[in-house]
DNA sequence: CGGGTTTGTAACAAACTGTATCGACAGGCG
DNA sequence: CGCCTGTCGATACAGTTTGTTACAAACCCG
């Protein structure tokens, strides 16, 4: 699918994770080296010409999250963290450091399979006319919201589906927390049109996105209705930029 | 609708279109104030707190790019451009120059109201912040797309109606023109998703784009098919940040 | 408390977009 | 040259999303 096959270094402690998750991916087209522990990897990343590595943070001895900063932090070799569980510690401090991105375990290889090449992708088109990557979350009152994916996790970590114009209000809401926005202001930040003369769509996504996000849309904690003046998101909102 | 009302300065050397004009923004909850060139304009601009100026660039005496240069450079007040016709060259230069927004005599009131609407409410967001308002323009083949407006025009300056995936479709091939990008490519580009295994919903776009940009559908000549490879936008593209 | 305005939301319709399918066509290979 | 295979274009169709409409409830104000 790729001019030249893409070479992965697969480095975590677990034996059968590694070694199955390298059959995976040679079977799918790909090269792959593994490494089980960080000194290990340090080795082949200088013998090999690598172009991506998964990799395993919670490991003896020298702990993946350090490789992992020192490889972004030195060139620009990007990183998928395997993270254990959908711990949100870990899963916080992973983009944090500046992973390109991460799956949780136990994890679909497919979907990993899917997230290399969507990484390979991205780095392949050349840095000058690469989008920058906003690969940002942003953390309100227990959810979280990752940007980049387009995923949304309620406290418990549950994924919760949003449609493209739930996702365009909530983030205008989150940018521009404890701030009342009138409608025609919300239009403006999601859709980008001109509002209609008497326009209720905004009312509209307001309330399917109270459905998905408030414990109890009908008295709404999050998205506090101004009347008379539009609406206001009134929980913190915590960024992190990836 | 605003806290209080915006107050706004409409420059034409035509009365009635001044006048009517005035009588139409003070009608919908506005203040107004005329001038018929240049100069008097400027001595408005000094005795009143003007909020947004609604300037006519072709006319006798100074020329209202002149002035519309002027208020741009020197301080933040917002300019909305009235451009006799369909004008290309006109349109392009307004832009170039600044001015927040433009809109082709003759037009419609209610255009107008809505477009003095979006700028004031874009520019009472806090700068901080404001979104980077990329206003730019992209240029190929003799098409015109305005990003920001998410309108497309036609050679002969006829607008073309395209949906948010055609959108984001041609956007993602202006931006990386005369570059084969394989479906991957595009899907990320375009909504970000990570793309199924057999997924031809790409294909779909581009077959649904082409039918709107394309003089032939049956014989492409902007988005050519690398046959096992992609697909390739081959015209050339100019572009022009606002 | 009554009238007018604003808001919530259910129901509907239109638009958009992905999937499935078939036929056409390019390339590989004998 | 002819067949075969994988890829592409086009159509039809279905599920989802989204704007409009309508009506009831909430709100402000006198």
């Amino acid at each position: 699918m790729t001019d030249t096959s893409p070479h992965i270094l697969v480095v975590d402690d677990h034996r059968d994770i590694r070694e199955t998750l390298a059959r995976y991916l040679i079977k799918n087209g790909m090269r792959a080296t593994t490494a089980e522990n960080a000194a290990q990897a340090r080795k082949t990343l200088k013998a090999a010409a690598i172009d991506l590595v998964v990799l395993d943070i919670m490991m003896p001895g020298e702990d993946g999250l350090s490789l992992c900063r020192h490889l972004v932090e030195t060139g620009s070799m990007p990183v998928i963290l395997l993270t254990a569980m959908a711990d949100d510690t870990d899963r916080v401090i992973g983009l944090e450091i500046g992973a390109d991105d991460y799956v949780t375990k136990p994890f679909n290889p497919r979907e990993l399979l899917a997230r290399i090449k969507a990484v390979l992708r991205r780095t392949s088109l050349a840095p000058k006319e690469r989008d920058p990557i906003s690969q940002d979350m942003l953390y309100f009152d227990g959810w979280a919201l990752n940007v980049s994916r387009r995923e949304l996790a309620d406290p418990d970590g549950q994924e919760v589906d949003l449609s493209s114009g739930e996702f365009q209000l909530l983030c205008a809401f989150l940018k521009r927390p404890k701030m009342v926005l009138n409608r025609d202001q919300l239009m403006d930040l999601t859709t980008g049109r001109s509002p209609a003369m008497f326009d209720r769509s905004i009312d509209n996504q307001v309330s399917r996105l109270r459905r998905k996000i408030e414990a109890d849309p009908k008295d709404p904690k999050l998205i506090k209705t101004v009347w008379g003046g539009g609406y206001m998101f009134t929980a913190d909102v915590k960024e992190a930029a990836g």
